[in-house]
DNA sequence: GCACCTACCTAACGTTTGTTAGGTTCGCGG
DNA sequence: CCGCGAACCTAACAAACGTTAGGTAGGTGC
C-alpha cells in the first residue's frame, strides 16, 4: 500500500493522487486506508519518511563500507553510486520523495524537513573531507550542485539503457570534483 | 491574470491551484476565466508556453549578441546567464514552467513538448559549437547536466543574496565546461 | 463457546472543484 | 440614441474529493 502510494505519487504528483486509487491499486476500498493511517497526510508523511530513510540506509552502509578507504574521490563516487542506487534501485520511496516532495502541503514538508537536514548534514560532512580545500561557505552551494546533478536524472536517465547506473555515478562524481576543483584555481589565482 | 496564475503554479503546483484562487488573485470571479479561455487547460498551456517563450527569446538574444564573439566560454556563459535570468528576472513564467511542469497532466504535457524540444535543439547546436571534441551522443547527456545544475537553483538561489546572478553563471559554466573536459580526458587516456 | 481484535466493507456526509447558462454593465461606432 | 460586443457576475450543476459512522468476516486467546 505504500508502495503504491508511491507509485502513485511519482507520476501525478501529491493532490493528483486521489486514496480512492490507491485503494483500487492494491485491491481495497479508500475507507480502509483509515484503518492503517489516520489521515491522507500520515500516510504521506510516512511514503517521504521511508525516501528518506531509503537513502539514509544506503549512505550509511557506504560509510562503513569504504572506511578504509585512502582516495577520497572512491569515496564520493562510492556515495553517488548509492544515491543513485536509492533512485532507480529501491523501490519507488526515493524516487517519490524527489520528485514529489515540493508538490505536497505545507503541513507535510515541514514535518518531514529535520528528515532531510539530517541527510544533507551527512552530505555536507562527506564533501568537508573530499575536498578540504573548498571554502566551507562554498560547501552547500557545492552540495547543491551534486543533488541537481544526481536527482535530476530521474528525468531522463534509462537503467536499462547503454549507460549502467555505475557509469552514471562515475560520470558525475569526475565531472564535480573537476568542476569544484577548476573553480578554486579561478578563484586563487584571480 | 496570466501572471497570477504562474504565481500560484510556482508556490503550489497544478492540481492544488484553483480557478477561484486565480480569479481572486485579480479580482473578478472563477466564471469570468472563460471568458478569456476556454477550460483550465487553456489556461495553462498559456502559462507553460510563455515560460518557454522568455528562455527562448532570451536564447536568441544572446544568440545576436554574441554572434562575432570568438571566445566560447564567453558565449556559453552568456547563454547561461540569459537561462538564469529567464528564470529570476523575467516573471513566474519560466520559474512556473520549470517547477510545475511536471506537475501538470499528460495532456497539458504533451501540448508543451514540441516548444521545449525546440529549446533543447537550440543548446544542443549550442553545446555541439562549444564542445566540438565531445561525442555527439553524449551531448545531450552534457545538456541534461547543465539543465540540471540550472534549473535546481531555483530551489536554493537567493537573487539579494551575496552571489549574484553573474557570478552564480560563471560558477555553473566553469564547473560545466572543466567536468565535461576532464570526462573527456579521463576516456581518452584509458 | 465467548470475547476480542484486526482488516475490511458499505454508504453516506460535507466540501470543493471545473464548468456552464443566462443575465448585467459599460463603452464605442454609426 | 440605438445596437453590439467585450468583460464580468450570479447561481447553479455534476463529479470527485477526504473523511466518518456503523457493520461484517475471520482469526486468536482463554
Amino acid at each position: 500500500m505504500l508502495d503504491a502510494a508511491a507509485e502513485r505519487l511519482v507520476a501525478q504528483g501529491y493532490t493528483a493522487t486521489t486514496l480512492r486509487e490507491i485503494a483500487a491499486d492494491i485491491g481495497i476500498k479508500a475507507g480502509s486506508i483509515y484503518h492503517h493511517f489516520e489521515s491522507k497526510e500520515d500516510l504521506f508523511i510516512e511514503v517521504f519518511s521511508r525516501g528518506i530513510e531509503v537513502m539514509v540506509d544506503a549512505f550509511v552502509d557506504v560509510d562503513t563500507a569504504m572506511n578504509g578507504c585512502d582516495r577520497e574521490s572512491d569515496r564520493l563516487e562510492a556515495h553517488v553510486r548509492a544515491h543513485l542506487g536509492a533512485l532507480f534501485e529501491h523501490g519507488s520511496f526515493t524516487a517519490a520523495h524527489v520528485t514529489a516532495f515540493f508538490t505536497a502541503p505545507e503541513e507535510i514538508r515541514s514535518a518531514i524537513v529535520p528528515l532531510r537536514d539530517d541527510y544533507e548534514h551527512r552530505w555536507n560532512a562527506l564533501l568537508a573531507d573530499v575536498l578540504p580545500e573548498l571554502d566551507s561557505a562554498r560547501l552547500p552551494i557545492a552540495r547543491l550542485f551534486l543533488f541537481g546533478a544526481m536527482n535530476t536524472t530521474i528525468e531522463w536517465f534509462d537503467p536499462t539503457g547503454d549507460l549502467s547506473l555505475d557509469g552514471l555515478a562515475n560520470l558525475i562524481t569526475v565531472q564535480f570534483l573537476e568542476g569544484v576543483h577548476a573553480l578554486n584555481l579561478q578563484r586563487s589565482t584571480r
